[in-house]
DNA sequence: ACTTTGAGCGTACACTTGTAAGCTGATTTT
DNA sequence: AAAATCAGCTTACAAGTGTACGCTCAAAGT
């Protein structure tokens, strides 16, 4: 094995180890560096051939996170195209995403309103992101002043991801019930919207 | 002084003491016991003679969080009996307490999505508190279902929360848009329903 | 073949943490 | 006046933390 590859390796291996402790209720801010270090099988100072701080490691993980995030978008846009409602389909792949990706969403939330300005800006940011390309699509499907279609991608991306929130928390059957709830909400937001564009 | 009355006093100091630690970054599970103590002028073992734990200590600051949100629900509701929109007075009134009270608020937020369970849970009973309040006030004013009602109320309270999350950030100028906006939002919610009910 | 590099390790140090044990001395009770 | 209570203290300890320093030894470069 090549001495590069080696390394990336075990850079993996302490992110993932990371990502690991979140599971069992940890914030960024709560993780140790030794504790990383001891589940990714290495001495602690080794840690500091791989990241400069925890703080980098946590950054890491925000930059991981948010790619995850941006992968959602592009499966959602795939599955709108080929049919199906915009709403139920967005919230069904949403919902889908906690569930194969739950510590990464569990990142995401918990970091939003952390005690890190840092992680709390670098999850805004790719939450914005998220708010942005919705802001796109619904120009592109509805006849209204970019104001328009913003406040309503911003509202709609905050009750799913309050949503979402719920979700982490429930079981399967319930889960399924909040999609159904969010739904609602998120036509509440679409009725009115058209509403005051006739108006 | 009393004997009692002195230990009121202490455990009042502990109170306050650790609600100003929130204020730098910190969540509750981030507060020391040792901390706290030092911060409120005792020694790091007479903190038992108060509290059980530290976790003691952060239950009783939901609970008094808790309290200050229902005293705003209360003024919100005179304000409201007295004239004015609703939604502008809701809105107005959740800001200023924001700014009054920016560590009770900052308290509620990280802890809703925080990692203490219990905590979590203390704040969600809170919030959910607000939801049933405003469901009651909307079933008042419209005629329609419980669900309709509820679905709404939770909603909005979900985009108010979330509004004060960024106010917690931003400047005063600032502020007054972030409130300007979510009162749309809360149209959109409003009017979408509405529309629900007619067809 | 010789040298340089660098990932990983062990040891060490100066902290901070929660909390156990026992004392003091003023207040309260008897 | 004597006895009991108890808020607050000091001291102590074991366990955890971040990170500085210097070593090893296989891989990469010359």
């Amino acid at each position: 094995m090549n001495r590069q590859e080696q390394k990336q390796k075990t850079r993996q291996n302490i992110i993932s180890a990371a990502f690991h402790l979140l599971d069992d209720n940890k914030s960024l801010s709560a993780i140790s560096l030794r504790e990383v270090a001891r589940a990714a099988g290495i001495a602690p100072t080794s840690f500091y051939r791989h990241f400069k701080d925890i703080d980098d490691l946590g950054l890491t993980l925000v930059d991981e996170a948010g790619l995850a995030l941006r992968q959602l978008m592009r499966q959602a846009r795939r599955r709108i195209e080929s049919g199906g409602g915009v709403i139920d389909t967005s919230v069904n792949t949403f919902l889908e995403f906690i569930s194969a990706n739950t510590n990464v969403f569990r990142l995401l939330l918990r970091e939003h309103t952390g005690t890190s300005t840092a992680y709390r800006t670098a999850v805004h940011r790719e939450i914005q992101h998220f708010v942005e390309e919705l802001t796109d699509y619904i120009l592109e499907v509805q006849a209204c002043s970019h104001e328009l279609a913003y406040l309503q991608a911003e509202a709609m991306v905050k009750l799913v991801f309050s949503a979402g929130a719920e979700a982490l928390e429930a079981d399967i059957k319930m889960r399924i019930q909040i999609g159904e709830r969010v739904k609602k909400q998120l036509r509440f937001i679409q009725l009115g919207a058209l509403q005051i564009i006739k108006a």
